[in-house]
DNA sequence: GTCATTTGTTCGCCATAATGAACGGTTGTA
DNA sequence: TACAACCGTTCATTATGGCGAACAAATGAC
């Protein structure tokens, strides 16, 4: 792949998302239609001025003219289901959970071990925990609701009310996502 | 920032980098080392021909000519980081990433097996993905910046570039979380 | 139908990016 | 010291990217 090519189909894709003609994105980017002409149909060599006059016409980040058009795979992914990209048999993600918008979700590492459990005290009104358990065996969640979670559970319960971690095994180890409100 | 100061340091950090010089990296890309002079200095409006010369002589993607510094990495090894609220000796937290406001983070599993190494096509622009490997070993991260994981291990990287999972050993797990501008 | 407008392309001219030689400065070696 | 080999910069020449005018084709208004 030329830098050409990648430049040309960078250009048009991103002028016929926005709706622009050709002459249009040249006003706004102070720049000859011709010039634009040659540069999406390849034969060209833009100076970085002309690829910066584009990009800020085309209101995206400088690099967005060198990336590969995405299909987006990431996204439809989200919203439909558990398991994508399974193709390879050594390699299986599932996705656990979305995220709406307007939160914030911030990550922990926890390592426990057995003996007192650990009492939470209630978070912010909303406020969502995602647990997924690595090693060793622990029972979490919210008091009327404790789950024994075993490596790879996972578990998503409200946190604004008292809930508790419990190490089951020596060298229990857990992710916790903590979801608030923005 | 102006496209020129971008690419003038840019170009001279990966040379620096590579302990090469002005003349040698001229030779290498087949350009006339007033030309690297010049756009080292600021003064310039350098074509892609030329950009791309540059890059492949410097052994460093396309894109990598116009970011501001290297990968914006962050690594935290299993028995690193800030540990928040160990009152309890059986208990130990610790944030691995506070959440910046107007993103998504999307959480996943990944189950993953030694053999062909799985390749990710770049994320949408400004996509970050949060690793912390669970059980068995993974060598994850960008292309110019993988890193090997162990269980605990917590990496974040940029993913709006090529990167890589690899399982180094059977039945590794580990949970990722992809962050995505609103 | 006619006319006006807009589309994207092609061509000659001009500004300028890339060139190569010459330059002064620094390092290393005999 | 003298000399050679390298460094990065400066300058006149040359190749070429960007420009505007002219162009044919498609579209819309009346």
């Amino acid at each position: 792949m030329t830098p050409n090519d990648l430049i040309a189909n960078a250009i048009q894709r991103e002028r016929l998302r926005k709706g622009l003609s050709l002459s249009a994105l040249a006003a706004n980017a102070n720049l000859a239609k011709s010039t634009l002409s040659q540069l999406e149909s390849g034969k060209g060599n833009p100076s970085i001025e002309t690829l910066w006059a584009i990009a800020a016409a085309l209101e995206v980040t400088f690099s967005t003219l060198f990336e590969v058009s995405k299909p987006d795979v990431s996204l439809v992914r989200a919203n439909e289901g558990d398991t994508v990209g399974s193709d390879h048999a050594t390699y299986q993600t599932t996705l656990l959970a979305n995220c709406p918008p307007g939160t914030r979700r911030d990550i922990y590492r926890v390592d426990l071990e057995p003996g007192t459990p650990r009492r939470s005290t209630p978070h912010p009104n909303g406020t969502y925990e995602h647990a997924i358990l690595c090693t060793g065996v622990a029972r979490v969640g919210p008091l009327e609701a404790e789950e024994t979670l075993s490596p790879g559970d996972y578990y998503r319960y409200p946190a604004d009310r008292p809930h508790v971690y419990e190490a089951l095994e020596p060298g229990t180890r857990m992710i916790v996502i903590m979801e608030t409100k923005d």
